[in-house]
Order: C-alpha cells, then sequence, then structure tokens
DNA sequence: TATGAATGAGCCTTCATTCAT
DNA sequence: GATGAATGAAGGCTCATTCAT
C-alpha cells in the first residue's frame, strides 16, 4: 500500500490513484469539519464520489484511511521542511532561523485544520509511529542546524533546546495561524516567534 | 443541585455526593484510556460500580458528563493558578515568573493525562465557553504581572508577549510533565522555560 | 383493593384515600397531557405530591393504576347514567330521550379528554373486562328504556337498535363535546343527535 | 423515492420496493397486536425479515415508519371512497346512499384492526394533518352528494348533517365490522345503517 | 472492480420497579 | 408506612463493514 506508483502503465493506476486522492481528500473534508467521531465512512464516500464499497477497496478499514490521511499530510509537511532546511543551508543564524520559520508557519497555513484534527483527536490511535518518526527527523535536521551555529547557539543543552523549540514553536505556529490578538498581523506574529526563538538560543546560559 | 451541603444529617447527600465523585472519577479515567469517541456512558457507570441508571439521575447526557468533568478540572486547575499568583504577589521578576511557572507545571502535573483528553478532543463540545473564560482570565492575571515589572520586561507589544507566553507555556509545560529528553529532570526542565520566558521578556525589542 | 372505606376509623385510611386520590388524579392529568406512552410513574408521583415509592404502595404496577383510574371513571360515569336513566323513569318517550342523551353529554362533559384517551390508547390492556361489563349494563338498561315506549319505538330488532345507538350516540357525543362546526353551540348540536335518535327509534321498519 | 420505477430494469428498485412492503407490513402487523407504545423497530424488522438498519434505510425513525404506514392505508382507503363517489354518480338518492355505506364497510373491512390502531393511538403525531385532509376532502364528497338530491335531503343545516354522519357513520361502520349482535349478519347491519342514515336525511327538521 | 443495499453489534437513554434508610 | 436513590432490562438509532449483483 502507499507504494509509490511507477510512471509507465498508469491507466489501470491512475485510475486507482484518482480514486485514493478523492477519498482522502473527501476524508480531511469530513474530519476537519465535523471531527473524528462524527466523521464516517459512508459519508466520506458520498463526499468522495464513490461507494462505500470503493473505499474499502483501497483501505482495509476507518482506522487505515485516517492513518493513510495522516501520512500523506506527514509527507506534504516533511517537504516544506525539508526544502526549508535546504535552503537555509548556507544562510547567517538569523537568516536561517527566520526563513525555517516562515517555513513552517507557510506548511501549516495550508491545512491548519486538518492538522489540528490530525494531531487532536487521533491520540488513542496506533498510528503515532510515523508521526513520532517525523518528529524525531525534523528534531535531528534542528540539532544539525542549531551545531552549525556555534558562535550564536549558546545553550547549555543542545538536545533539550531542539526539544524546548520544537514544543514552542510547535504550539506558537498553530495559534499564530489560527488565531492572533486584535491588531497583530500573521507577519508581526511570525516575526515574534523569530525573536523568541533567537533570544532563547543565544543567551548564554547563565544571565552574566 | 451540587451546593454546598448543611454540616449536620448529610447522609443522603453525602452519598449523593460520592456517587457523582466516582462517576466523574471513573469517567475522568475511561476518557484518559480510550478517548471521547471511544468512551461510553455503560463503562464509565460500570467502572463508577454504579448502574446507568444512577450515572443518568446526576448527569442529563453524556456531554453533560464530559463538561462537568472538564468544570471539576478546571476548577482545580484555577484554585491551583490563583494560589500561585497570590504568592508571587510580592516577590522580585525572577522569582515570581520561576514561582508562576512551577505553579503550572504542578498543576499540570496532577492530571496530565485527562488536561490533554479534555483539551484535545472537546473542541467540538460547548463547553469551550467555560474554557474560554479561564484562558481569559489567566491571560488577564499574566498580563497584570508582567505589568508590575515595568524595569524587567521590555516587549514591543504586552498583549503580543501574553499571547505567546500563553501558548508557548502551556504546550511546553505538557511536554515537560508528560516526556523529556533522556537525562533531564523535570526540575532542570522546568529551569529551563523559566529561563526561556525570562529571555523573552527582559531582552529590549531591538537587539541593540 | 379498592374496596370501600368504613366511615369510622377514618385517620389512617383518610390518609391513604387521600394519597390514592392525589395519585389517581396526578395520573388522570399526566394521561391527558402527554398520553400513555410518555406517561410515567415517576412523573405521575411527583404530580401527585408522593414519592414513586408510595404510588407502588397503593398499586402494585403501572398498569394497574391505569386500571384503577379507568374504574374510577367509569364508575363516575355509571353514576350519571344511572341517575340520568332514573329520572327519565316516568317521562314521555321525547323527554325521556332528550334527558338520556343530554345527560351522557354532561357525563362527556367532565372528563372528555381522560375519557379520550382511557377509551382510546388502553385497547391493549387487560382491563376491558370492567369496561364492557359497563357498556353492557348501559345497554340493558337503554334496551329497558326502549321497551317502555313501544308505540314510539318501532324498530325490526332491538338488541341491533340498542348495538347502533350505543355506537352512533357513544362517538357523536365525543364528538361534540370535543369539536363542532363553526356556529353551531354545544346545545344545538345535542339537539341535532336527539333529532337522529328519534327518527331512527319511531320510524317504522319499512318506509311504508 | 418511492415514485414509479419504470418498467425494465427494475431488479434494483424491485427489492427496495418489496423490502419497504415487508417492513410496512410487519409494522401493521405489529402495531394491531400490541399497540404503539409496545411496538419496537426492533421486532418489526425482525418481523419483515430484514434488519434495524434495513428499516432505518428507508425510514429515518419510528415515527416517519408510521406515518408511511398511515399514509399507505389512507391511500387505499381514498381510492375505495373516490371510486364509491364515482359510482354512486347518476344513481337515484336510496342506491346512492347505500353504495356509499357499503363501498365504506368495505374498505374499512380490509384493515380494520390497523384502522382502529392508527386511528386510534396516533392522536399525538404530526400525521394528523393528511388524515384531516382525507377527512375533510371525504366530508367534502359527502357534502357534495347530498347537495344533488334536495328533494330527499331536507335537513336544517347541511354542514352539521354532514358533521353528523361522519362521526355517527364512522363509528358504526368500525362496530360493524368488528362485530356485532349475535345473529345479524353484516350485511343486514350494514343495511341498519343505511336505514338510519336515510332517515335523518329524508326527515323535514320538524316533526311536523 | 464498482456498487450500495443489507447487516447487526453496540451506544445512548428511559423508566418501571426495588429496597435500604 | 414513606422516601427517593439505585437498578438494569429494553428500546431507538448509528455506522463500520460485507457481499450479491
Amino acid at each position: 500500500m502507499k507504494t509509490a506508483v511507477s510512471p509507465r502503465k498508469a491507466p489501470r493506476q491512475a485510475r486507482s490513484q484518482a480514486t485514493v486522492t478523492a477519498i482522502l481528500d473527501a476524508a480531511a473534508r469530513v474530519l476537519v469539519e465535523r471531527g473524528y467521531a462524527a466523521a464516517n465512512t459512508n459519508l466520506v464516500a458520498e463526499r468522495a464520489g464513490v461507494s462505500v464499497g470503493s473505499l474499502y477497496q483501497y483501505f482495509p478499514n476507518k482506522d487505515a484511511l485516517i492513518t493513510a490521511l495522516h501520512d500523506r499530510h506527514s509527507r506534504q509537511m516533511d517537504e516544506v521542511m525539508d526544502r526549508a532546511f535546504a535552503l537555509s543551508q548556507d544562510l547567517p543564524f538569523d537568516e536561517a532561523l527566520q526563513l525555517i520559520i516562515e517555513g513552517v508557519v507557510e506548511a501549516h497555513r495550508v491545512e491548519a485544520g486538518l492538522h489540528r484534527v490530525l494531531e487532536t483527536q487521533l491520540a488513542g490511535l496506533d498510528m503515532l509511529s510515523s508521526h513520532e518518526e517525523t518528529e524525531a527527523r525534523i528534531a535531528e535536521q534542528m540539532g544539525c542546524l542549531l551545531a552549525r551555529y556555534p558562535d550564536q547557539v549558546r545553550v547549555p543543552n543542545l538536545r533539550l533546546a531542539v526539544y524546548m523549540l520544537m514544543h514552542a514553536l510547535h504550539a506558537l505556529v498553530h495559534a499564530v495561524v489560527a488565531t492572533r490578538p486584535s491588531g497583530v498581523s500573521l507577519k508581526t506574529a511570525t516575526q515574534e516567534i523569530v525573536r523568541m526563538t533567537r533570544l532563547y538560543l543565544s543567551s548564554p546560559p547563565t544571565g552574566g
């Protein structure tokens, strides 16, 4: 499942691919609109314009569908992040930081609702493995990034700093994308996240 | 209904109170174990050691039960926070900050799992009002706190700073309570949150 | 049960009697307001101002309660009818007829709603026996009445005539009490019932 | 939904139609046997030889099922009545009257039990509208009929007469179909209804 | 393969009835 | 006797899943 499709010999596969995509899209919409509890496979199939039977042809059960949706979403996010990290490669610290954070915000803006639902309502499902993988990979990249700027990044414990940033950034980006204090633009808010991050990273452990 | 009970001749009420408490406790456990969607009233009743009928004697429906649980939890959190804010009243900035953050961590340590589920899976229910109230009240107190230390708190926009802290602290506290990088104690992690907060608040807007 | 209470030594009994009456009254009200399906013993008890426990002290189960209510209602109706038949004893045919029919209308006006519900929704219960008895007794009396006026009552088959009248009058009285064509008073409508009855009874079997 | 099916390629629809019919038939049976309160959808489904799920595929809820049953029954009755009224068009008064009343009796003979339950236990449901419509239409037709014979029909108030007949006939037909005095055939009883009706309609208001 | 009617386990809720106080 | 909290069987309804066409 979920294996890449070889470019040639697409006719059959193309149909399947389109159907799978339609189903996942419908699932995303339904999930965002009604939450996991109220989302049901019949509705997803209807919204996707296919029969329930077809849905079950491609996904053995409801959880598999949600998992697949989650995986697809993760992959999309990963790509954005990878691109951001790649671009930041040769930039000075401040610019790299800004680029990365703006990238994350951008990544979350696309499907903020879906992202939230997936993260939120799916705590109980067994799909965490892939999610944690992703998290770990991003943490890894983040660690590498920080390690590249020993002069600006002066934290007592790099692993701890990465951990702090992962969680703080995650929450702030979500918040900033969803809602901001009145009169504050997304750009300004994003800038403030950058500022907080820079302050945190570039101050020596001891106040002295 | 659940108003204060007169001290003498409490047996009847005491029994009811105990039942209500047992139900709420069971609901909390079930919710944490299985999430909202998979939690069902029959199971909650069974776990509470009462019949479904009793459950419905005290809570008109499933949502009301969850809402009541949420309210109870909120009240408990509020008390902890209020206490922390009160104690921090006459302390110097650094100590006040530390006290507050340790208070929040402490508040979350009690029922972290429940807290997460309630926050997470209940987005759809109509109980948000009380939740948002609580949030607003805490934000208000936070704002007052920061305003008390104009010398140490140098942020360009106080409302924005409060907003940033609310979200970042929230996430970090949750994270820290649930899991930490190996080798990092809860105390150390909490300290790091304090450090991040202090750095963020006490640096002038412009690097200069 | 339901046995007459001896006049002396009433204190205890009086209390019970009052409670039973209150319960039956409440049951009547609830039944009229919500119908049999939606009526429930807890509500009846509450409306009667007693506990469910007390209700079950006097009535072994819900059906017994309804049956008792039905019996009480029947008895009240019977009394009215008996009185009407007694008064009509020495009157000429037309006046006797009018008196009886007005009596029936009057009897139904008091608790028309209850009467309807009892008749209607209780078809399935096993309380019909007493109901059929009452019906039979009234039919009997009606037969006697008609037999008293051989000159005016010229029907081919007396039993059939009684049967016809029982059913037609029943329906018409119900209808007339509940609703009438606009502009028609209860008195006028009652008069028309009398007219129909007289015409039916006093015409010779063959048109000749 | 239940609109006419194109003759060719009906298999799908035919199946559904059959299922719907089976459900309605089962509902009718259960309703007659146990009354509305004791009738439950699970039993209806079982009796119909389908699953509850199927029942709810065709009827959104219990009341809708009963309403549909009521509608189907009404439609059947209407057809019989319409036919009777149509046939009576050019007949002399006595024959027209006889035809109509025999028609009503015939209409009720088919599903007398169901008819009674539907009329009886369903006062509370919102299906009255259609029922009252039917009643009004029949009253209308009855009025027209009577108006066609000004020589034989001599009543003081046509609307009142129609009202009287609607109620009396209704009750008598029900009675006659369900049970009769011993020794009286359905035919004889029906004849007696005709006789009563004729006497009522053709006598001048005042005895003179 | 696609379809969608059919299935039925399971959930929320009610209410007649019991019983400890 | 009176009370009313507690009980739990039963009923309405949903929805993940299957399978005949």
